[in-house]
DNA sequence: TGTACATCAGTGAACGCGCGTTCACTGATGTAC
DNA sequence: TGTACATCAGTGAACGCGCGTTCACTGATGTAC
């Protein structure tokens, strides 16, 4: 039956905040809209009460992933200053944590390549949380203020490679990637 | 009806060529079993005269793209000698056409995200082949014997994640990253 | 080398299943007076 | 503030569809003599 305004919002965070975890944990096609619905308590037959289809709630769960990315990135900033955060950001991304809980950790690792077979407007949902993200790290990171966003973009690249790479391969080639990369970065 | 044991071979080989080329354009969950066997010119019904499940299927396919891979490789060190080949195979990683075909291209790149998913015995295919792939690249890396694995293992996965990123982003923010990458790395 | 027969690569219908989406329905919420 | 009624969030059955896999069948290939 019919619930309130109020519930109905908190219906439509849970689905978003839901998706967003199980898109990253299962990938956009092993996550169906009942398994989002079933996740958030409610069945599958209200689904299109929140949205028209469920590429529509792919964009809204993106969004939210990477809405989170970015304001954990700030906290970062917050606590160890611009000097601290890149280089306590990449030890965290490569970390056993993140690497075993794509469901919490970053969008980019865990859905790019699911993305770059989905619509375009997926796709520019995604393209810009990376370009915010970019600009974060940016921040934090040291040399000429006209390099520094490149830097980022480097930085970057090789830490979604790394995951990407090592969630995709058995624990020995995992440690080659991953040791490689918490060492030497661009520098 | 039955054909002869060449003819089965080259029904086989036809199966994992083709195999190998739609996994990377489409994804492991979006190439069916009817699709590969089409591509190869067969019905599907036969497909278990060769393989005795899709998941036997998908180590053989992606078994091939990493010894293409390899081989590409190979061809390069043969054309450009150990000091080329790296930065050639780094431009070509980077370059329009390796982004708009990813049927013809990197496994990693087009796969990680999906084998990240996958049974551990597929894992273990594709980290066998990363393995393989940055021992050849560390042929072709400057500086100390010691580092140069880990060199190559840094340069590899920047190249897959800036293009994995270019291909879930919008073209803008592809631009921005493939760019950076372009340019510098691990110097 | 020729013949009889077993083998089996490939065909196409069928299976059970899960998918995204639709729809008639329920009953509490929101609104107009 | 109380009442009558329209709205609509959520339910659960149903839809058409494609999936991986199975199976009875066909007829050319491979083999035993």
């Amino acid at each position: 039956m019919r619930v309130s305004r109020e519930e109905m919002e908190k219906s439509h965070t849970r689905i978003v905040d839901g998706a967003a975890r199980l898109l990253r944990e299962r990938g956009i096609e092993s996550t169906s809209v009942a398994d989002v619905m079933n996740d958030a308590g409610l069945t599958h037959g209200g689904f299109y009460r929140h949205f028209k289809t469920k590429d529509e709630l792919l964009a809204a769960a993106v969004e939210k992933a990477f809405a989170d990315l970015t304001a954990a990135l700030e906290a970062r900033f917050d606590k160890f200053g611009r000097d601290g955060a890149v280089a306590d950001y990449h030890a965290d991304y490569l970390s056993k944590p993140h690497l075993d809980q794509p469901g919490k950790g970053c969008p980019i690792a865990a859905l790019a390549g699911d993305v770059a077979r989905a619509p375009v407007a997926l796709k520019a949902v995604f393209g810009a949380g990376v370009k915010r993200l970019i600009a974060k790290l940016a921040e934090g990171v040291r040399g000429p203020a006209q390099d520094r966003q490149a830097k980022a973009a480097r930085r970057l690249a090789m830490l979604v490679g790394a995951v990407m790479i090592a969630r995709a391969s058995d624990p020995e080639a995992a440690r080659t990637v991953l040791a490689a990369c918490q060492d030497g970065h661009d520098k």
